[in-house]
DNA sequence: ATGCTACGGTGACTTGAGGTCATTGATGAC
DNA sequence: GTCATCAATGACCTCAAGTCACCGTAGCAT
């Protein structure tokens, strides 16, 4: 490499830089290509000579880099979880309506989503079906710690508004939620990018409404409060609801 | 091996030989001692060369058998997913109460099953989480096509006894049922055999039956008829509206 | 500028597990 | 007793993960 001196240069203009500047911008190319070669081939296929291949570097690099291949996954994974948005991340109106509006925001928007951007789904598809157990501990460790898609918040968002039951531990309700959320957009999305992968839900896209509306009624009796429409006035956080949202998913 | 006259014979005795009946015998043996290791090392530090050793056969053999360590385990998985009951199974007195009697009877005693057994346990782990996208999607196919637990005999149980709603689609009940038990089941017994492999649920015995008992009672409003109480036994069973499930939900 | 040091990159090498196949040996039919 | 069939064998192959001794360069001290 003849640049160097410019390419850090180059890379001061981003403030990408902390201690290791050439490394940090490294690891994240190489974090780049493979999710890609991961996103099209799958865990087992993808191999990490072709990634080092693709990058122009040594294949000894990467391990230098992550360790493993495992390592070189799980840092993928992190990435592309971490680009979702996190439930609250719904606009400002849709919020103001509640709780199980912005659930349905999400499951309608999530296949338009994944159009846009199909790779760091497959990706977070492959880390929860597609690895090892060892791995997915780690996965799962790591969904705990840092709650990628705000489940907490977004439960708590729905608790102040009295919109779901509060007879329960937020524990159960987050669980709940991250479990059939999840699941639904599997079969949701994988009816196209991995047909018979889930159990078929909706293969119409007309269906495909009327699954969601389905679901999210199921949700709000599960989990939602007992009347929906009788919102105590609690007049610190007095958000007068806009209606419920089954009701409005019937009219 | 001396006793190979001996051994045919005693399979006849018990009706296992088919056109191909040592085979069919090896088979056997080879799967039975695969789900042993793969349960105890998971899919990918099992393999196949220690099944040859321990089963004093050529690594060959094995291959020849299934074709590919894929074929194999697919084989150990649908061997383990068949020996779980049913739900359908609970004593007759037990499903004699209802569709919720019977989760909870087999919620509870999941545990003790696990205890007594945890082998297949462990394998459906694997197969549901630990192996490989192309694995798990015949894996889903056979579920789809074979329906092991029995959830959809199950469902129609309920619906017969209007223990559910009759306003959903059937397949809807059944893949809500199958993902939160399955996520649940998990969530319980993963504690103590993988710590850390999924959200914790109930570390303390009995916290374990307080959630149990959430978590059925969140079924219930979520799939349950809105007045469980009166069961309407109905010649024709098909299509009693029971009005809105959630304005009654509270009982 | 010059030598020193530390560190990231390199690629040939090792390891090890999945998978193959020509050969062998046993089984059952005639 | 002979032969055809087919499963069992184990040496062999392939291929990808992972290692390591060496090297070149950057940054520093003199």
């Amino acid at each position: 490499m003849t640049g160097n001196g410019a390419n850090s240069i180059e890379l001061l203009r981003f403030g990408q830089m902390s201690s290791r500047p050439r490394s940090a911008a490294k690891r994240s190319r190489i974090i780049d290509i493979a999710m890609h070669h991961f996103a099209e081939n799958g865990y087992h296929a993808a191999r990490v000579g072709d990634m080092a291949a693709a990058l122009g570097i040594a294949k000894g690099s990467i391990f230098q880099h992550f360790g493993s291949k495992d390592g070189l996954f799980f840092e993928v994974y992190k990435r592309a979880v971490r680009s979702f948005p996190k439930y609250l991340d719904a606009p400002a109106e849709v919020r103001s309506v509640g709780f199980f509006q912005v659930l349905q925001y999400w499951l309608v928007r999530t296949e338009h989503l994944l159009r846009e951007d199909w790779i760091p789904y497959r990706i977070s598809l492959l880390g929860n079906y597609g690895t090892d157990l060892a791995l997915k501990r780690e996965i799962n460790r790591f969904l705990m710690a840092e709650d990628p898609y705000g489940t907490v918040a977004f439960v708590r968002f729905g608790l102040e508004r009295s919109e779901l039951r509060d007879d329960m531990d937020v524990e159960m309700i987050v669980s709940i939620l991250d479990w059939t959320i999840e699941r639904f957009q599997d079969a949701l999305l994988t009816a196209e990018l991995d047909p018979g992968l889930f159990r078929r839900q909706g293969e119409l896209p007309e269906k495909k409404e009327a699954r969601i509306q389905q679901f999210l009624s199921i949700l709000q009796r599960a989990i939602g409060a007992a009347d929906p429409v009788s919102v105590r006035p609690h007049p610190a956080l007095r958000k007068v609801s806009g209606g419920n949202a089954a009701a409005k998913a019937r009219g």
